[in-house]
DNA sequence: GTCTATACCAGGATAGAC
DNA sequence: GTCTATCCTGGTATAGAC
């Protein structure tokens, strides 16, 4: 077993998916196109086939990145004493996410592909589920804090988290698509409207 | 100006429409080509193409008569009394959707499109715009019934706003990626932590 | 491993006869 | 107004040389 070999893919890997990664930042998810991604890199055709099998082979190792980056932060926030309270994930999440990819109309792309591309749709609910289980964790975690009984805080973080969820994603859904959404008026509503 | 062409042209357009949404209705909106429009329509790609100049037009056709058909089911829920609360409109709006347009995943697709087609970004955002207009009227409406003062309940409906609209449009999402969706689980979660 | 060139396909739209 | 046939573009993925 080579070592360097294997070492070299994975940085190869690495490259190719940043690069995709500029991209997609760059012009937006279904506007990108393998030749995008190709001069992007600086790379060939052949080269970028040879480490990745697809397009959403590409956009699955992406969207890996990303989330990976959210648990650190969401993880870092739910050691502050006090908690903030749940309402603010939602500020954290949305700043991380804008920040590594550039507009919120990825996601939304991304959302629309999944609905009939099998591999993508998965990865969309895989990432959904992970961020409903930072919902639930943090908000158990936080409802505890407030003096709630364990068992029971579970209970209302469950109950809770479809809002939250829904909340994130229709702040996500109207920047992508109102040119003058407010985002601090969203926001505010959110908090002052759900549990705090 | 013969009168019977101007009318043959606007049941060929309905016809046409009509077939698009059967159409939709069983392919979702990425996957039906104009190939499959043209099949269920029974007529021929020339007749398509003399009543509507793209495959955008058309979808901006049923557009329209789809939000017009729930203008009017909000209009009638007004008219109850005393008012379902403004979460309850979640429910009904969601229901006449689904009624029209045969699964989530159609509206979702078209929020997609919209974010790189200019055409179908502006029929989404009237849209939306119009779903906020009936929210906000019967948030207003409601908060009167409540017995609050008729500009506080302004108010309070452009604060509250933004939040029902993300929890409607949380719905439509996570009805059409999690395969496992629990709506009457998440229509709890809002109806509990929305006013009411 | 990487390159260039290209096969191959799907889909929207059009031309021109009737 | 409508039909059939077809053009044309843009896209992913592969073949075969180096």
């Amino acid at each position: 077993m080579p070592k360097v070999t294997e070492e070299y893919r994975e940085n190869r890997r690495d490259e190719i998916a940043s690069a995709a990664m500029r991209a997609f930042h760059r012009r937006g998810f279904q506007a990108t196109s393998m030749a995008d991604i190709i001069a992007e890199s600086g790379l060939s055709a052949g080269a970028i086939y040879n480490h990745f099998k697809s397009k959403s082979d590409i956009v699955l190792s992406v969207a890996t990145r990303v989330i990976g980056a959210r648990l650190g932060e969401v993880e870092a926030l739910a050691r502050d004493k006090p908690m903030p309270p749940p309402a603010h994930l939602i500020r954290v999440l949305m700043a991380g996410m804008f920040r590594d990819l550039g507009q919120p109309g990825l996601l939304v792309q991304i959302w629309g592909e999944a609905v009939t591309d099998p591999a993508i749709r998965e990865l969309a609910t895989t990432v959904m589920g992970r961020l409903r289980g930072f919902y639930i964790d943090y908000i158990t975690a936080w409802h505890v804090e407030q003096g709630v009984e364990a068992e029971t805080a579970t209970a209302l973080a469950r109950e809770q988290v479809p809002a939250f969820l829904g909340a994130a994603q229709g702040y996500i859904l109207q920047s992508a698509l109102f040119d003058d959404f407010d985002g601090e008026a969203y926001l505010t509503s959110i908090e002052r409207y759900l549990p705090r």
